[in-house]
Order: structure tokens, then C-alpha cells, then sequence
DNA sequence: CTTAACTCCGTAGTTTGGTACGGAGTCAAG
DNA sequence: CTTGACTCCGTACCAAACTACGGAGTTAAG
């Protein structure tokens, strides 16, 4: 049971990786991951390259890209399409500020709403559902 | 076909609210409305109040609130229970405060990421691919 | 009166990223 | 050689918020 990289089992690779056996085979079911080589029969085997693509799956779903925008990405990991590579970067770079500036202009109205229901606490109607109500726009 | 807000009937009402008929069918589902009155026979009829739970329904949507969210709004919209909304509203923007911090975390790892692959332009392997392989951490 | 548009209702499918299950087969240790 | 852990594989299921479909009934206009 010891956990050298090479000539893993499902299990090992999975442990290794930081994910369950389950996930192991949803991504090769998408695709993420090649079926692997089966030495000694039909168990598949695993290395380290194997859960080196699973720690950039990984790595890239923390920074807010799909399973099939990962999978462009592994399409590109031939070392040589850094053009390609930087323009899907910085479209989800747009979109990440894009989400940032949207999610400011609902911290901002959330906040008016709390501060609003503070200052009339005690009243009859609600601010925060009376603002809703009317329709309160985040934008 | 006139657009009075009295006795609509789900596609006017639906065209007034700003959403599908269907949206309208499953909101019920879910008992975000309420089954309404049937003037006239089988057919539903709905009324200006109606047009105000639904853009409640989809402002509170818009600030980040789930459908099961906005069902315990709704729930308290008896216009009292002031301190409840403001408690769910306080969770909301704390919420949304964190979501803020990770996203600011990604756009500066993902700005770093694109920086760094525009000054090696001509490299033979690509930054992004491989700082995501060897575990791009986003926080 | 006919026809077109609309409504009713239940059921099923979509997307994303997995989890869970169950019956075989296989492998290593004792 | 048996036992227990592990693996294989397909299938079904989860949340969320809808969207689509199909057949039947109803309503409004001409």
C-alpha cells in the first residue's frame, strides 16, 4: 500500500489526488482523463502524470472555469498553445470582474436595506420587503 | 388584451410579471404563489398583488436570495416581522461578501497567470498550463 | 359556428458536477 | 483456499430553477 506514484489503483490515484474513485471515472466518462493502460489484467493502473492532470482540473475549477472549459484547456497542454491558452485566461478574467462588479452593486443595496430596516426598527412595514416588493434593482 | 392588472389570465399576467407562463406554473408548484381564484369557470385569474409577489420573487433572485430563500421572505411579509428579514438579509450580504473576497482572489491570480504568459511569448512551455499543473492555488 | 389562440395538467427533460448502489470479478494475505 | 478489501461497470439519483411536450378543454373573434 505504499503511495509512489506509479502503478496505481483507482484508489491510491484517487487518495493521491485529493478526490473519490467516483470522480475519477465521471471525468474519464467526460473525458477529462484517458482510459488508462491495464498491466496485470483489468484493473487499471495510474502515475503521476495522471494525478498531475487531476490537480490542474482541480486548480482550474478554483478559478471558476467549467469541466468543459477544463477540458479545452487539457486540449491544449501540448506545451506549445500559449496564445490560445492566454486568450481563454483572459475571457474568464472578463468574466470573473464582470461578476465582481455585479456582485458590488448587490453588496451596496443589500447594505441599504439592512441599514434601512435598523433606523425605522419598530414601524408597521418592513423596508427590506417593502423595497423588494417594489422591485428593488440590483443595478 | 388589455394590460389592466385585474382578472389576468396567466399569459397576461405572466407578460406583465416579466416571466413564462411555466415560471408561473412552477412558482406554484414550489407555493411561492398561491393557487389562485377561478372567475369564469376553470381558468385562473390574477391581480395586481400577484404582479408584485412575482418582481419580489425575482429582485430577492437577483440579490443572490434561493427560492427557498425567498419563500421564508415571503412567509414573514406580513409586514411585522421586521428583525427576521433583516437577519436573513444580514446572512445574504455576509454571504455575498465572502463570494467577493474569493472572486477578487481569482482575478488576481488569473491576471498574474495572463501576465506571466505575455512576457515568455515564445517559450516552448506555457505558464498557465503549467502553473495550473503544479497546483495554481487561488487562495 | 368555426377556428385560432390560449389555458390546464401531469410528466419528463435540461444543466453541472458529481454521489450512491448493486452485483460481479479480482487480488493479496494468511 | 478462503476471506476481505478492492475494482469494474452500468445505472440511477441529487440540487436548482426552470423548460418542453402533449392532449384535452375553453374562450374570443369573425
Amino acid at each position: 500500500m505504499k503511495t509512489n506514484p506509479e502503478n496505481l489503483t483507482i484508489g491510491a490515484f484517487a487518495r493521491m489526488a485529493g478526490v473519490t474513485v467516483e470522480s475519477i471515472r465521471f471525468y474519464q466518462r467526460k473525458r477529462l482523463l484517458p482510459e488508462p493502460a491495464r498491466l496485470l489484467g483489468s484493473i487499471r493502473r495510474y502515475d503521476g502524470t495522471d494525478v498531475a492532470r487531476v490537480k490542474f482540473i482541480k486548480s482550474a475549477q478554483r478559478l471558476g472555469f467549467t469541466l468543459d472549459e477544463v477540458a479545452g484547456l487539457l486540449q491544449l497542454d501540448d506545451g506549445t498553445q500559449c496564445d490560445e491558452a492566454r486568450s481563454i485566461a483572459e475571457q474568464k478574467l472578463a468574466e470573473v470582474r464582470g461578476k465582481l462588479q455585479y456582485l458590488h452593486r448587490i453588496e451596496s443595496t443589500l447594505t441599504q436595506l439592512v441599514a434601512g430596516c435598523c433606523v425605522s426598527q419598530g414601524r408597521i412595514a418592513c423596508p427590506i420587503i417593502n423595497s423588494l416588493a417594489g422591485g428593488a434593482a440590483v443595478a
